[in-house]
RNA sequence: GUGGGUAUAGCUUAGUUGGUUAAAGCGCCAGUUUGUGGCACUGGAGACCGUCGGUUCGAAUCCGACUUCCCACCCCA
C-alpha cells in the first residue's frame, strides 16, 4: 500500500488495542492526584516562545536546539511546549490563582513536543503527567510531592524504581559551590572528555553526571554541593529527607543528579529505572522558588515533577506487570432476517442506554458469521433473534464461556438479560448466600 | 547533531551464486447444504520487495544517495 505519507518521526500512533494501558495509567494517576488535592490544570499546547526561554532556561539543550518553534500569520514566535511547568506556572500567574487558598495544587496530563532523536524511552511527541504545588515553601511540599510519584509508581505495581534526591541549592550558595567546581575540573581539564571540557565553561554541574568512566572518577572527587548549601538549604534538604523517612519512602542521596532545566532550586529528585534502555528518569522533578517571579510574578515558591507516561508504560511492559483488562461485550445480538435486524437495533440501544455493552451486526453477516464475530470481539453473551423469536417473542441467549443456551423474554429482555450480569459479576465475588438467594428470586421475576 | 544496525502482505519471516506469475505461518474475509462461535478443512483478498537513481539483456537480490524504524552518544520525561 502506498501510502501519502507517514507518521513523524518520533511520534507514535496509540491504537484501540494499545489505549487501554494508556487509559488505565492516566485514570490511576488522575485518582491519585485528586486524593492528595492536586486537581487538574488544561493549558494550550503552544505559548509565546519566551515563555520558554525565560523559564526552561535560554542556554539549556532543551531551549537552544529541542523546541518545535515557528512564526504563525501574524508574526508571533510560537512553541511547542517541551515541558508542562511553563505553561501551568504562566497560567497561574495569568488567572491570580495567587489570590486563591494557597498552595495551589494542580496537576496536569498532557503532551510535550522536542526535536531530539528518537530512541527507547525518547520519543518527538510524548506525554507527561506533572504536578505543581504552587506557593509552598516548606519542605513538607517537596515530600509530599515525592510521595505522590512513589505512591502512583506503588499503585500501578512497579518495582525496582530507585529515587535519587540531591539539593543544587539556592542562587547564592549555588554560586560558591560553582566557583569551586570550576577551579577543581580546571586542575583536571587535560583527563576530562571532549564534551566536558566544552561543559567546563557553560555548566560545570554537567560534569558531574558524565557517564565517561574517566570523567566520573573525576567528579567522584570533585568538591560536593551538600558542603557548601547555606544554612537554610542545608536546614531545608535535611527536613525533606525526615519527612520521606517519615513517610518510609527509600530514597539515596546522589550529588550527582543535576537536572537540566535551569529554574530549579534547592530539592532535585529522579525515580529511575534501568530497564527500559538507557533513558531510565521515569519521574523528574524538584523545587523551583524562583520561577514565578522569573515569569514577571510576585517571587512565590513553587515545587513540582514530570512523569513521562510513554517511559511508565515501557517499564510496567517490561516488568510484566498486570492491566486490568478492557470492559468485554456484554451481549452480541446476532439476527437475521430484515425485521429482526430492526429489531436488534432497537435492543442494543435499549442495553445501551442501561449501561451495558451491546453490539449488532453492521456488517452483513451471515448468522453463523455473527456468532464467529461475537466470539472474536469477546462477548460474554450472543442472543440469537430470528422471524422465530420474533414469532415467540423468546429469544436465544447463549453463554459463550460454556456454550449453554436459554430463553428470555423478548419483551424484557433488557431487564432479565441486566439480572444475569448482576448474577455473573456477584459470582465472580464470590457471593454469599443470603446474597444469591435475593438474586435469585429476582431472576425467576421475569424469566423462563 | 554524531555513530552502529535495519527495511519483503496488517504481523512474524523465507527468498538459494542476479533469471519468468515473490513464498509461508498468523491475522482478515468467505465457504464446508438448509438458524449457532472456539477445532479442522477449502477458497479468497492483501506486497509497485522503504524511495530515487545506477550497473545489467534481466534487480527483492549488486552499487550509490536519501528516508524510516531500532539502539547508543548527547540531553531528558
Amino acid at each position: 500500500m502506498a501510502l501519502i505519507t507517514n507518521a513523524i518521526k518520533g511520534t507514535l500512533d496509540l491504537l484501540p488495542k494499545e489505549s487501554a494501558k494508556t487509559q488505565y495509567i492516566e485514570s490511576a494517576v488522575r485518582e491519585i492526584a485528586e486524593n492528595f488535592g492536586f486537581y487538574e490544570m488544561r493549558t494550550p499546547v503552544f505559548e509565546h516562545t519566551e515563555l520558554f526561554q525565560r523559564s526552561v532556561g535560554e542556554t539549556t539543550d532543551v531551549v537552544q536546539k529541542e523546541m518545535y518553534t515557528f512564526s504563525d500569520k501574524g508574526g508571533r514566535s510560537i512553541t511547542l511546549r517541551p515541558e508542562g511547568t511553563a505553561g501551568a506556572a504562566r497560567a497561574f500567574l495569568e488567572h491570580g490563582l495567587f489570590n486563591e487558598p494557597l498552595p495551589q495544587k494542580i496537576f496536569y496530563l498532557t503532551s510535550c513536543y522536542r526535536y531530539e532523536k528518537p530512541q527507547a524511552g525518547r520519543l518527538r511527541e510524548f506525554h507527561q503527567f506533572g504536578v505543581e504545588s504552587f506557593g509552598a515553601a516548606t519542605p513538607a511540599a517537596d515530600a509530599e510531592i515525592i510521595s505522590l510519584a512513589h505512591q502512583v509508581f506503588g499503585y500501578l505495581g512497579v518495582q525496582n524504581l530507585t529515587l535519587e534526591i540531591n539539593s543544587i541549592g539556592c542562587p547564592t550558595c549555588r554560586k560558591q559551590f560553582q566557583e569551586a567546581l570550576k577551579t577543581y575540573f580546571e586542575a583536571h581539564r587535560e583527563t576530562l572528555c571532549e564534551t566536558c571540557q566544552s561543559r567546563l565553561s557553560r555548566n560545570p554541574m554537567r560534569i558531574l553526571d558524565c557517564k565517561s568512566p574517566i570523567c566520573s572518577e573525576v567528579a567522584a572527587g570533585a568538591p560536593k554541593i551538600l558542603d557548601y548549601l547555606c544554612d537554610d538549604c542545608r536546614a531545608h534538604f535535611e527536613a525533606v529527607q525526615a519527612y520521606l523517612r517519615a513517610m518510609q519512602i527509600d530514597y539515596t542521596v546522589n550529588p550527582g543528579i543535576v537536572r537540566g532545566l535551569d529554574y530549579y532550586t534547592r530539592t532535585v529528585f529522579e525515580f529511575v529505572s534501568n530497564e527500559i534502555g538507557a533513558q531510565g528518569t521515569v519521574c523528574g522533578g524538584g523545587r523551583y522558588d524562583g520561577l514565578l517571579e522569573e515569569l514577571g510574578g510576585k517571587p512565590m515558591a513553587a515545587c513540582g515533577f514530570g512523569m513521562g507516561i510513554e517511559r511508565l508504560l515501557l517499564l510496567m511492559e517490561a516488568q510484566n506487570t498486570p492491566f486490568p483488562e478492557r470492559k468485554a461485550c456484554d451481549v452480541y445480538l446476532a439476527s437475521m432476517g430484515e425485521k429482526a435486524n430492526l429489531e436488534a437495533a432497537r435492543l442494543a440501544l435499549d442495553l445501551r442506554s442501561e449501561g451495558l455493552s451491546a453490539q449488532f451486526d453492521t456488517f452483513g453477516r451471515g448468522l453463523k458469521a455473527q456468532l464467529k464475530y461475537a466470539d472474536k470481539i469477546g462477548a460474554l453473551y450472543t442472543a440469537v433473534l430470528g422471524d422465530a423469536e420474533l414469532e415467540s417473542r423468546k429469544i436465544q441467549l447463549k453463554n459463550m464461556r460454556d456454550g449453554t443456551q436459554s430463553e428470555l423474554a423478548l419483551d424484557e429482555f433488557t431487564d432479565n438479560f441486566q439480572s444475569i450480569v448482576i448474577r455473573d459479576a456477584m459470582s465472580a465475588f464470590d457471593a454469599p448466600d443470603i446474597g444469591s438467594n435475593a438474586l435469585s428470586e429476582i431472576l425467576s421475576g421475569g424469566n423462563a
